[in-house]
RNA sequence: CGGGGUGUGGCCCAGUCCGGUUAAGGCGCCUGGUUUGGGACCAGGAGACCGCAGGUUCGAAUCCUGCCACCCCGACCA
């Protein structure tokens, strides 16, 4: 009826609600109002929300605002942009130096592997079965209804490929074709590649869908030799944590529970990160001969017998990436170590009139010249399209390690301002101080950082006798926590299920000790370490 | 796969409960001018199938139905 009404007369229905808005609209704009301006103070505030108001969101924000990565189109993927992928280009060539330096090759392995070589090895397909990407089809075609392409059922695979999780499959199958007698052992191979694991939940660096690693896999002739090569590669990534990302790191090996699917031994590197989280930042596994057997990868050793080969893996991916923003950084943005920033010293230029540009543009073309030919990455920021404070806060929330400012004041002075991003201190040097004291300052950096991570870590780390302290712990303070565990899977679980907590590793250095496990006060001969990871 | 939330110019988002003015504001972008030693200011300007598809209504960003996407919390993990 009421429908009706108003479908004969809109006119007279439309002006008699026309009043009733009225009166509502005003109050309504009103309240409007008031909130535009809450909401305008709101966002005036940082740039970046700072650690201890909310740590993970922080990390996300500093991700995005510093340029180093963004979520794609992709669900789960990431795009690594070109100052982030600067950072990740300087550790690969670290690492790759590294490698080569031992004795080791990089090669290529396809992306794909068939679905029949992931189940060779039993425990190896039971640990990534359920995270792996499938191609079934090889051809799309025009949907019939013409709207868009669709997956021509009859393309289908015979067998379906896998993107590879992870390489062992396909090496080892190509290994078996490599390796006939001991004179070709040792094999040291590895490979710079992307690899796919379907997670369930991703944050950019720390855990998306697809990622970027290298895998290095060697086969030996002794397992002496190739534990020897495990730990070798796992001394490696603790050198390059600690020297290059100036980031202390744990060395230890896995329980049962963490071990890598296939493995006999799983070697860490465990570093924390400043929310009390322990991070795993590199692994290298001791596979015993399990690959071997699995692709029957044999050798004729120097007494003409048939062996199977002993074999190693060993990794680091863009999760490092994350390591290292989560390691230095501060509520200003990104601290970078000088020795992985893709730049080091950033040159911004303060002047008024063009008169004073050309004075100030003179000076900082030569200090930039001296730096260069000390091999420091120098970025002299020229463009009069942002303001030097603009300047000084995007190269601080980039971590840049050593920002110089060149005003008038410091032509005529024969001075220039220098600040460094770990501490925020500026001064005034006269010319003749600028390189070496650039030089110092990028080495005292890389060693202030590593020694503010250090003593974090130290002060982090409790040792505990009892469950109730060990919960405690965990809960209020994080970090890590050494204690006395019985070895077995069951209590493992059951702290993980109590406190989130997991073993994180079985330090290689633990000292030998008579105590009780803190859970059922069974007797343990060392201390393990607890945290909540990553 | 469960539980919660959100989709509005490039970005942050107001407006949605209770349908009705030209879809508001900030950031960013463009133009001009003044500026430049810690994220400048003024003036002007461009930019929106309000996630998609139906429905209800004289009238839908707003109500209803369906779908899609993303985020957060769990189970899984480098």
């Amino acid at each position: 009826m009421s429908s009706l009404f108003s479908f004969v007369c809109p006119p007279i229905r439309f002006y008699y609600k026309n009043i009733k808005y009225f009166v509502f609209f005003c109050i309504k704009f009103i309240l409007i109002e008031e909130k535009q301006i809450l909401y305008q103070k709101n966002i005036m505030s940082k740039v970046l929300i700072s650690r201890s108001e909310n740590y993970s969101q922080w990390y996300n924000d500093l991700v995005i605002k510093a340029d180093l990565a963004e979520n794609s189109d992709v669900r789960g993927c990431m795009v690594i942009k070109p100052y982030g992928y600067a950072i990740w280009e300087k550790i690969q060539g670290v690492l790759d130096k590294m490698f080569k330096e031992t004795g080791h090759s990089n090669a290529y392995f396809p992306l794909f592997i068939p679905k029949s070589f992931l189940s060779k090895e039993a425990a190896h397909v039971e640990g990534f079965a359920k995270e792996c990407a499938v191609v079934t089809h090889y051809r799309l075609k025009n949907s019939p209804d013409g709207k868009g392409i669709i997956v021509d059922e009859d393309a289908k695979l015979e067998e379906e490929l896998i993107v590879r999780p992870t390489s062992e499959t396909i090496i080892w199958s190509t290994y078996k074709n490599w390796i006939q007698s001991y004179r070709d052992l040792p094999l040291l191979i590895n490979q710079w590649a992307n690899v796919v694991r379907w997670e369930m939940r991703t944050r950019l660096f720390l855990r998306t869908t697809e990622f970027l690693w290298q895998e290095g896999h060697t086969a030996h002739s002794t397992k002496e030799e190739a534990i020897e090569e495990t730990e070798k590669m796992l001394n490696i990534y603790a050198e390059f944590a600690e020297k290059w990302m100036a980031m202390p790191v744990i060395k230890g090996y896995k329980t049962q529970t963490e071990r890598f699917a296939g493995a006999l031994e799983t070697y860490c590197i465990e570093a924390l990160m400043q929310d009390g989280k322990a991070l795993q930042a590199g692994t290298s596994h001791f596979l015993g001969q399990n690959f071997a057997k699995a692709f029957d990868v044999k050798f004729t050793s120097k007494e003409g017998k048939q062996e199977y080969v002993w074999a190693t893996s060993w990794g680091v991916s863009t999760r490092l990436m994350g390591a290292l923003v989560m390691a230095h950084s501060d509520d200003n943005g990104l601290v970078l170590p000088p020795k992985l920033a893709p730049i080091q010293v950033v040159i911004v230029p303060i002047y008024k009139t063009d008169e004073e540009f050309e004075k100030v543009n003179e000076k900082a073309i030569a200090i930039k010249k001296q730096l260069e030919n000390k091999g420091i990455s120098i970025k002299y920021d020229n463009r009069d399209t942002h303001k030097p404070g603009w300047k000084f806060a995007e190269y601080e929330l980039k971590g840049v390690p050593i920002r110089i400012a060149i005003g008038p004041r410091d032509v005529d002075n024969k001075s220039v301002e220098i600040a460094r991003r770990d501490t925020l201190e500026k001064n005034i040097y006269t010319d003749n101080e600028i390189i070496s004291t650039i030089e110092i300052l990028l080495n005292d950096i890389q060693e202030n950082i590593y020694k503010k991570a250090f003593d974090f870590r130290t002060a982090s780390t409790h040792k505990v006798e009892t469950y109730a302290e060990f919960k405690d712990i965990i809960e209020n303070k994080g970090g890590f926590v050494s204690a006395h565990w019985d070895g077995t899977a069951e209590t493992e679980l059951r702290i993980k299920e109590d406190t989130k907590a997991t073993i994180r590793c079985i330090p290689l250095d633990a000292v030998e000790e008579n105590g009780k496990c803190i859970v059922t006060g069974k007797p343990s001969t060392k201390r393990v370490l607890f945290a909540r990871a990553y």
